[in-house]
DNA sequence: ATTCTGACAGCAA
DNA sequence: TTTGCTGCCAGAA
């Protein structure tokens, strides 16, 4: 293989991104939740830096429904517009305020469990 | 090659 | 209790 040297099927960007699509309608998770469902465990990071690259792609990513551990949407201001997620989140039934999911338990949606 | 940053989270003081 | 630093991994300068 001569020309396949980056972009492993296998790579932790997809990865995340094929979570991110199986986070249900009406529900959120965390950044933390997809990394320790990933094996990274305090890669976090990584998850939210992966998501910046969503743009990127042609795959339709709910980032929206990816929040901090405090259901705070600390990337509401990478949707192009600072309103954007928070309107994706209430057009879903998540009601939102101050920044924050409301009832963000309930909502919350773990890759670890849901998935096994 | 080295350094810094980044849509977080955990732990120490 | 709150505040702040460190750890994580990858990409950009």
């Amino acid at each position: 293989m001569v020309s396949g040297k980056k972009k492993p099927e296998n790579d932790f960007f997809a990865l995340v991104y094929e979570v991110t699509k199986l986070i249900p309608y009406g529900r959120v998770t965390s950044y933390g939740a997809i990394a320790r469902y990933l094996g990274s465990g305090r890669s976090a990071r990584m998850v939210g830096w992966a998501l910046n690259a969503c743009h990127g792609i042609n795959d339709p990513i709910p980032a929206h429904r990816v929040v901090n551990r405090e259901g705070l949407l600390s990337g509401k201001h990478h949707f192009g517009s600072p309103t954007l997620m928070e309107q994706l989140l209430i057009n879903e039934g998540i009601d939102v305020e101050e920044n924050k999911v409301v009832n963000f338990k309930e909502k919350f949606w773990d890759p670890l469990i849901e998935l096994g």
